[in-house]
DNA sequence: CATGCCCCCTGCACGC
DNA sequence: TGCGTGCAGGGGGCAT
């Protein structure tokens, strides 16, 4: 499910219950997710204190007193939500996913103070894993990871000579999360239809000319933070599991341009074009061939 | 190293 | 209604 503006939107929503809350308890009711969960997993959460809810591409980060760090992934339908909580004196969450109650809710957290935090996951792509802290930029599954598309180190020079020399196509690159962290099927799509540019261009031709990054890799810049900083103002975009912790929709699916719009009139200004679906490493690409080049 | 393909898993929409 | 098929916000692992 989650690209970014997702796993932004469920840290903010943790945010105000977690940071500073003490796990009680925690229940691993079903263990094999992407990855087993970590050995002694309900014994290493007890008691912990979480000292800060952070964000790593599309990796939470909870800091643990005791000096690990829990890693959460959603994989493609994770879903994390809150009930129990009072946030400013007012009871948060009631949502409860499809299907029989307790359905795919792999683990619970049970904070002192009776909130409780549920991971559930259908597909089971998602992970929780424990590594220290100091080990956590080393860590394999986040020290090869690109720049932060929103920070600073993210800018028209570095996308430049990120793309210098690849072959294949700009789709294909900016979901490599060796090249920027965060993206995914949907605000790349979205990201290059607001920068004009093909998903099927090769991605060297957004290198450089003239020794500087060229125009369009600063408009594809511009239109990647553009899209998430506003995917995330709007919580996010809710197409089947996706939802604020507190169980609210993300509306965000209201303002795609492209995403899943085949046969549409594409909207950008006096384009004639449609939304075109085309495969490409055997994931769906929308897009317009005609204002996208 | 870079690239492309397969696979993990469940649920749902679709056509017959 | 009951199939069977294809598709879904990800990404690790492997062969080439």
């Amino acid at each position: 499910m989650p690209e970014l503006p997702e796993v932004e939107t469920v840290r903010r929503g943790l945010l105000p219950v977690l940071q500073g809350a003490v796990i009680e308890s925690a229940e691993a009711r079903r263990p094999d997710l992407r990855w087993p969960l970590p050995d002694s997993f309900a014994e290493r959460l007890t008691g912990r204190r979480v000292e800060a809810v952070g964000r790593r591409a599309k990796y939470l980060l909870a800091d643990l007193d005791g000096g690990e760090v829990l890693i959460v992934h959603l994989g493609m339908s994770g879903s994390i939500r809150i009930e129990g909580a009072k946030v400013k004196g007012r009871p948060a969450g009631f949502y409860h996913p499809r299907g029989a109650p307790g359905a795919h809710d792999h683990v619970v957290f049970h904070l002192a103070g009776g909130a409780t935090i549920t991971f559930n996951d259908p597909r089971r792509f998602g992970a929780m894993l424990l590594v220290p802290y100091d080990q956590l930029d080393s860590h394999p599954l986040l020290r090869s990871l690109g720049p932060e598309p929103l920070g600073n180190t993210f800018h028209a020079d570095y996308l430049a000579q990120a793309l210098a020399g690849r072959r294949t196509n700009l789709k294909a690159a900016l979901l490599d999360q060796k090249i920027v962290a965060g993206l995914g099927n949907i605000y790349v799509c979205e990201a290059l239809h607001r920068a004009h540019l093909s998903p099927r261009r090769i991605a060297s031709t957004l290198a450089t000319t003239a020794g500087g990054p060229n125009s369009r890799t600063e408009k594809l810049v511009t239109a990647i933070r553009d899209v998430l900083r506003e995917a995330i103002l709007a919580g996010g975009s809710s197409l089947r599991d996706h939802r604020q912790v507190n169980g609210e929709l993300g509306y965000f699916q209201h303002n795609f341009k492209v995403y899943d719009r085949e046969g549409e009139p594409c909207p950008t200004r006096h384009c004639k074009g449609h939304v075109q679906r085309i495969v490409q490493s055997g994931r769906s690409t929308f897009f317009c061939a005609t204002c996208q080049r």
